[in-house]
Formats: structure tokens, sequence, C-alpha cells
DNA sequence: CCGGGGCCTGACGGGGTGTCAGATAGCCTC
DNA sequence: GAGGCTATCTGACACCCCGTCAGGCCCCGG
């Protein structure tokens, strides 16, 4: 029943606290020139390579010039990891429609496709940020990580909660540990979706992916046979 | 049944050709140069990130110039491949693996497991190099990423046969699409893999993770349930 | 209309990259 | 065993981006 340790939010004490190097809390002004750094570095990361995402860049697209790019920034990447947090927000569905879905029968492997669906979407959506997230996670960024975290453990918990009920209701065997299964899934999940494009160049399509996901997903979690349609 | 496409190997034509930069083919000296740039590359990249990696440090490690780096390679990143090329070689294991294996009854669960603690392994001697593989892959670089297909794909292709060669024996549904079946297992495979530390983090064991995914794959590929110990 | 603090920037030192032209080392020939 | 040729190496340099200041601009409140 290991619960994934949490890390203190200290974002929990003002709604956000947008503070500029020095510490000042900005005004107005401030804040719409942080903004527009904002939506600079947003559309960039859609046309341009994470890696080649320069500062410098960022400014003159924002009509400023890099030293006030500092003031709101320690660095890209920490801008970058506000349009991650604004996006990891959105993710908390998944766990609220896992728990929310009967997983038994019929309406269980509905549900389990549906959660795949909207895991896939969710990734096309954001995927220009979710690629960065991953990246950095990948090379250590801890920051990154945290927020991968906030947006996969609730699902991960989720699902393990669902693994567990089953076991104990004896639809599963004792032998499965529910985190590793849920994590399992929720890793296939996730490295699927970021890398449809992938799959899609050699020839497999998405619709099959959801299909090989969601039978593993319904049967990983009832311990039963997906419907055949 | 449709396989991936595959690139031509130009690779094919000479055993290797360490070219130098200007076309020359260094003679013994030069080799010998170009294997300790090697050689300290490997090193360096067990003991500090990818990033942060520089031309310069493995230069000086090799005890030559930056200058001479440059000679025999175009950037870190293209010394990285050389190393990983040589990984990926040992790769070839996996498929043959999967085809010498009989998938039904216990021993194909035993084939399964065999087979995740294989994976598992290889990707914990391979570390190091791997996560610059996965990293340059999804930044988009096409050299790792065929290095990443090439270690793959044999994988790949030999489950989906197994899974093709099940759904004609009656033992899974037409439903299943091979391919994308076994591209979803590979997937599964290689990034849980590679994340072992992450989940070592949050309180998932090894252990458990090997026997979730041992169960996913068995089932997967013969649609029965795995024999529960 | 006149401070003064919030906001911006020019200019710079630092460190890494990639490329020369020229120095050096190894080897073969006579 | 000296000359000469090529392979190999390197110091020096121009370039680029980073991140930081000190100082200047702008705007609002009084």
């Amino acid at each position: 029943m290991a619960s994934r340790p949490t890390e203190d939010d200290e974002g929990l004490l003002d709604e956000e606290e947008p503070r500029a190097a020095d510490g000042r809390r900005p005004g107005r002004r401030g804040r719409a020139t942080r903004q527009r750094l904002l939506d600079c570095t947003a559309t960039m990361l859609n046309s341009s390579s994470y890696r080649e995402l320069k500062v410098v860049d960022i400014a003159r697209e924002a009509g400023t010039s890099p030293a006030t790019f500092y003031q709101y920034f320690a660095d890209v990447e920490s801008a970058v990891v506000v349009l991650a947090e604004e996006m990891a927000a959105q993710g908390r569905r998944f766990a609220e429609h896992v728990r929310a879905s009967s997983w038994r029968g019929k309406k269980g492997y509905a549900a389990s496709e549906a959660l795949v669906d909207e895991i896939i979407d969710f990734w096309e959506e954001h995927r220009s940020v979710l690629r960065v997230v991953d990246l950095a996670t990948d090379e250590g960024d801890g920051r990154f990580a945290n927020v991968r975290t906030h947006l996969l453990n609730d699902l991960n918990n989720a699902l393990a909660q669902v693994i567990e009920e089953m076991t104990a209701g004896g639809r599963l065997p004792t032998a499965v540990e529910a985190q590793a299964t849920a994590g399992v899934l929720v890793a296939m999940l996730a490295h699927v979706s970021a890398h449809r494009y992938g799959f899609e160049f050699w020839g497999v399509r998405t619709a099959d992916l959801r299909t090989a996901m969601a039978r593993i997903v319904y049967w990983s979690v009832s311990g039963q046979k997906p419907p055949t349609t």
C-alpha cells in the first residue's frame, strides 16, 4: 500500500508568486512582460527543438533584451517549468476518471479505452511541453521530475488502488504487486503516447496502439480477457 | 505483416571506417588516439551528465587538445554514437531468445521472465550510453534514433511474429494487431528498464516490476493467464 | 510636475565551440 | 643517417551564448 512520497509544496502559500530576480513582487507592467516572455517561450517550443531554445531568441521574439529575461527566470528551463506546471494541473482528471469508472465487464473495457484515449489526446495537445518534461526529467532535472510526478502520481495511485481492490476481491492473484503493475502501465501509457509519431513512422497506427494498450490495461486491472468486438 | 522499413547500412561496406575530418584513413597512431578519445568519452559518461560532457574535458582527459578531437569526430555526440553502435551490436540476442523459446504454458512464462530479466540486465549494464541514446533520440537526433531502432527492431519483429502465429493458431483474437502489440511491449520493457531507479526511489522494487512486466508480456503474447506460483 | 521605485538594457567577463595555419613526429628511401 | 613526405598534433583565434551589473528610462502617486 506504499504510497509515493510527496515533496513539500511551497507553491501552496500563494496562488502564484512570480518573484523577480531580486525578490521584488512585480507590478502590472512586470507581470505583463513576464507573461509575454512565457508566451513566446511556448510558441518557440512548438517550432524549434528544446536544445536550440536560446534566451537571446526568446528575448528578441518578445521584443526585449536578454537581461530582462533573467529578471523573471533563472534560465530557459525555469520558464518552461512554469508552462509545464500549468499543463500538469490539467492532468488531474485522469485519476478522477479511473476512480469514477467501473472496471468490470464491458464497462471496464470501455473505461480502459476511454482512459487510453484521454491520455493519448492529452499528450497530443501538450506534446511540445511534455517532450521537454520527459527530456529534462531523464537528464536528472529535479524541477521537471517533480512536475512529471505530480502529473502521473495521481493516476498511478488510482490505478494501484483499483488493482488492490481487485486483488482483495480475488479477481487477481495475490502475487501481483499493485504499485508495480500500476507503474508499469503508466510508464507504458506515457511512453507510447509520447512516441506516437515514431510508431506511425514505422507503419503502426495509433488506433492499433490504442487497442493494444486498452487491452493490456483492462487485463492488468481486472484480470479478465477483454471482450472481443 | 508489415515489417519495419530499414535504412541502408552503408556501414556494411567496410568493417569500420573511422575516417578523419579530412577524409584520410588514419594509420596506427591515429587509430590509437581515436580509441583513447573514445575510451575517455565512455568513462566520463559514467561520472557526469551527458549535457555536461564537453569536448575540452574529453580532450584534456585523453591528454590531447580539443583540436585533435575534432579530427576524429564532428562533435561529442558523434563519438557517443560510436559507443552506442558497439553496444547495440550486443542487443541482437533478445530477438534470438524470443525466437528460440516456446511461448506456451509454463515454459512460455519462463521465457517471458527470462526475456524481461535479460532486458533489465542489459539496460543496467549499458545504462550510461543508453541514457544518451534515449535522450538524443527524443531530441530528434537521427543518428541515435537509428541506433535505437537497430537495437529494438529485431526484438519487436520477433515478438510480432510470435503474436502472429498465436493469432493464426486461434490463441489470440484476430483483433489484435501484432506490430502494435509488440511495439507497446517493447516500449514498456525499454522504458521501465531505463527508469528502474526512478521506481526504486518511489518504493517500487525491481523484482516486482519484473513480475508485472513478465505477466503482461506473457499474456499479450500467449493470450493465457500466467501460471500463479 | 517632480521624486522615486519598478523596469529595462548596454556592456562586459567567462567559458565552450569549431577552424585554421603551422609545428612536430614517424617512417621510408636512398 | 639525412632528406623528404605525410600523418598527426596543437596554439591561437573568431564566434556565440550565458549571466551579471551599474546605470538609465518610465510611470505613477503625491
